[in-house]
DNA sequence: AGCACGCCGACT
DNA sequence: GTCGGCGTGCTC
């Protein structure tokens, strides 16, 4: 059979790619990163064009004649050979059919399937006039149908299915496939211009037309409708007379989706860098023109000006004709940052995160695209926004754990921006305060170049830290601390503003009771239920459900439930009681569902309406609060809980995190930790702020129980509605696993298997959950090792029936 | 993922 | 006798 062929991957859970003719007439269009439409069994779907080949694939019988592409759904690419690359290599690491990493990177509604319509052949309008079927006579009446539609219609949906395809067999009706694009146009809005000159007479007599006219003449673009209809009364009656008479004009002009959230920054000059920012620019420009691939790892602490650095890169970036890429954490976005880099860049930036309208992420796609917008900020999923011709990539707060996406394609944008940049050959920048271990790590065995910001701008001084013993503190100061409470008096009295966190919202963290000892429970997952007081609810902060608090124990039938522990919310509450006086503004996602309320809260903080705020994750990053001076920690241990073996570090960035939002203005600032830990060593280090030292120890440890950096982890995730289902899936693939190690010890490969164990969160939204860890010496041994099973899993039938997905490089705690 | 085929229990 | 349950396997 002779080319030109393509191979095609199906937007579905497909694990193989699958190969079509290109007809003559699709020849040119057709090519690798275009989206198509092929027939696929008896039905059509759309995929996206991997690679075109001159042969077919080598293992297909040559009898088989392959099918053609029925369509090319796009004029240009939508995806560039960079991304291709890296879909193909995040499939094939993360072990994720490729067809589902494509609908990870591209905008939803853009792998949409064909939508199918049944309609009458010649033959079948014929017998339709003559012989009556229900199907028949329906396809006669409405023309072409939507095949759901029809079914919806038909009055016997049983047996639907078999009698439409008899009638197909018979060649009485045939399918076809519509394929609407699924993604939003460009928006339109109706635009009014004077097109002549109106009649002098009729204006002098009605206000209503002669404010209309005089509006129309100040604006020669014209003006939306809907602007007219606000401002002029009665507008549309006048407006039909003016079009009526040709003298106005109503027009559809296309427009570009806004949307703002940060607020407007002034145009300002750039500041001059310092000398260290200059000395870390100066390292990376040279790279900016034509590579090669080196990442670097940005040491920088709290406030010494990374994000100058990324701008200036960003922009000599630009002066050379190339595009760039920063990667921030979801959290830190929608606020300053935007603001800072709207201001440098202007039109050329898209911003991209879950804030952003679906329609405005469109446009801005398109336009990336079309290389309008040539620098793009946004969060994990924009490592695959289609950038023309990028020159860098910048990961910012590189550490943070929101770059792993828990579920799906469970893939590290850090890492995938790594692989990028080395198919790209272009320079990659992880910045952070806190650099994770693992990049840590790479810049002493010199793979990535360390850059060092040792000081803060101005030089400002370093927080100063304390820690408070709670397990000394008097039962009523469970809460806020004898200490804390004077500090926070203190800097109130300043004119000054204080800080409090606490990763825990909601008012009490359970409800308990006290005959039994039971404690509330989701019914969906195994934790206990929230209680959140303002709405006088118990919540799950899991799946979402929501109870109302029952007057009696559930379990043994007393009247004596009390809410135990304590959130965002108590502590709020705490603070007002202590301190009525105080303005609170309270951050997490109770008090921040929207964007813009988030805004609007930073903003109370900012112009200093409110002077204490009280919040969750949210708080720590990304934003700058230059008035605040107390920063007071109100549970130090609690990311230390948590069953993973990175729990130190997590606790570490993030502390030092949180205290490097105390004095980034004029005055330096103070930290107050309250733990039941004080000589843990995270502590110790945050106490210190030393964190090599503690990368030195934690990196030690870590070599010697043979945990990450050294060694590789992944984690199998069994789940499935039943428990015993479940549990049985697990045990079997454990078995697997551990035949699969013995065979890899053989050949001195060695894997270890830990498991089967129930999750930490055995339910969750009523699904049973078993985990299965793998831990390989390297990277390649993993791989071949997770290839072996998943074959093999694939023909158990115990694990055919539970659901198994792999997370490569797990975040294991939960 | 769909959508076939195929092989066993409750209905006209 | 058939309708339809969902296990199993394939789609270029």
């Amino acid at each position: 059979m002779a080319g030109p062929f393509a191979e095609v991957s199906i937007f579905s859970a497909l694990e193989k790619t699958l190969h079509y003719a290109i007809p003559s007439e699709l020849n040119a269009g057709a090519r690798p990163g275009a989206r198509v439409l092929v027939p696929l069994g008896r039905r059509s779907a759309t995929g996206l064009i991997l690679a075109r080949a001159d042969c077919p694939p080598p293992d297909m019988p040559p009898e088989v004649r392959l099918k053609p592409i029925l369509a090319v759904l796009d004029d240009a690419p939508v995806l560039t050979p960079d991304l291709i690359a890296l879909c193909r290599w995040l499939a094939s690491y993360y072990f994720y059919p490729v067809g589902e990493v494509l609908q990870t990177a591209l905008p939803s509604g853009a792998t949409n399937a064909p939508q199918v319509f049944v309609r009458l052949t010649p033959a079948g309008e014929e017998r339709a006039e003559t012989q009556r079927d229900e199907i028949g006579e329906l396809l006669h009446r409405r023309g072409p149908t939507a095949l759901a539609e029809l079914e919806a219609a038909c009055g016997s949906p049983r047996g639907f299915r078999q009698k439409l395809r008899e009638l197909e067999n018979r060649g009485l009706v045939e399918r076809c496939h519509e394929w609407r694009c699924g993604l939003p146009g460009p928006k339109t809005v109706k635009v009014v211009r004077l097109a002549g000159e109106p009649d002098p007479g009729p204006i002098e007599h009605n206000a209503n037309l002669k404010s209309l006219v005089a509006l129309l003449r100040g604006a020669d673009a014209g003006i939306p409708l809907s602007v007219v209809r606000r401002e002029v009364r009665n507008a549309d009656y006048w407006l039909r007379k003016l079009a009526a008479a040709g003298t106005v004009r109503v027009e559809e002009r296309e427009e570009e989706r806004t949307f703002r959230l940060a607020q407007a920054l002034p145009e300002a000059p750039p500041p001059r860098l310092t000398p260290d920012q200059q000395e870390v620019f100066d390292a990376v420009s040279p790279y900016l023109a034509s590579g090669p691939f080196q990442p670097f790892m940005l040491f920088g602490v709290t406030g010494s000006g990374k994000t100058e650095v990324y701008m200036r890169l960003v922009e000599e970036t630009l002066k050379r004709g190339r595009g760039a890429l920063v990667l921030v954490p979801e959290i830190g976005l929608s606020t300053q940052l935007e603001a800072l880099f709207r201001q440098r860049f202007g039109e050329r930036l898209a911003v991209w995160h879950s804030g952003v309208p679906e329609g405005a992420r469109h446009d801005q796609w398109r336009d990336i695209l079309a290389g309008r917008r040539t620098v793009v900020l946004g969060a994990r999923s924009a490592v695959f926004m289609p950038v023309r011709d990028p020159g860098l990539i910048v990961v910012d707060e590189e550490h943070d754990p929101s770059y792993k996406q828990d579920d799906h394609l469970r893939y590290h944008a850090r890492d995938a921006a790594l692989v990028r940049a080395r198919l790209l050959g272009i320079p990659v920048v992880l910045g952070s305060a806190t650099p994770s271990l693992q990049t840590i790590h790479q810049s002493r065995l010199e793979r990535y170049r360390p850059l060092l910001l040792p000081r803060r701008i101005l030089d400002r001084p370093l927080p100063t830290l304390e820690i408070v013993d709670m397990r000394r503190e008097s039962s009523r100061a469970r809460i806020l601390s004898h200490r804390l409470r004077t500090a926070l008096a203190e800097t109130l009295q300043a004119g000054d503003q204080a800080l409090l966190f606490l990763n825990r919202r909601g008012f009490a963290t359970c409800f308990l009771c006290g005959v039994c000892g039971a404690v509330l429970q989701c019914s969906s997952c195994s934790v206990s239920l929230t209680y959140h007081q303002r709405e006088k609810i118990l919540r799950c902060h899991y799946c979402g459900k929501e109870e109302a608090v029952p007057e009696r124990c559930p379990a043994c039938g007393h009247a004596g439930l009390f809410p135990l522990g304590f959130g965002t919310e108590r502590v709020e509450e705490e603070v007002r009681r202590e301190l009525p006086d105080a303005r609170i503004v309270r951050i997490d996602r109770d008090t921040v569902s929207r964007p813009e309320d988030l805004v609007e809260s930073l903003d109370a903080v900012r112009s200093g309406r409110a002077n204490v705020l009280i919040g969750t994750q949210m708080v720590g990053k990304g934003h700058d609060f230059p008035d605040i001076t107390l920063v007071g920690v109100i549970n130090a241990d609690t990311a230390l809980q948590f069953p993973d073996f990175r729990a130190g570090e997590t606790t570490v960035q993030l502390l030092m995190q949180v205290a490097g939002r105390a004095g980034r203005g004029e005055q330096p600032g103070r930290v107050i930790l309250q733990t039941y830990n004080q000589f843990h060593y995270t502590l110790e280090a945050v106490l210190a702020l030393d964190y090599e030292r503690f990368c030195d120890i934690e990196l030690q440890s870590r070599e010697q129980l043979r945990y990450p950096p050294f060694a590789r982890f992944l984690k199998f995730l069994v789940t499935s509605r039943s428990e015993a289902q479940t549990r049985e899936a697990a045990r079997r693939l454990a078995a697997l696993c551990r035949e699969t190690a013995e065979r890899f010890d053989a050949s001195g490969r060695p894997a270890a298997v830990l498991g089967p164990s129930p999750a930490p969160l055995l339910k969750l939204k009523d699904r049973y959950r078993w985990h299965v860890f793998v831990k390989a010496w390297t990277s390649r041994d993993l791989q071949d090792f997770t290839e072996t099973v998943l074959s093999g899993a694939r023909s158990d039938p115990a694990l055919r029936r539970v659901q198994l997905a792999v997370d490569r490089d797990p975040m294991m705690s939960m």
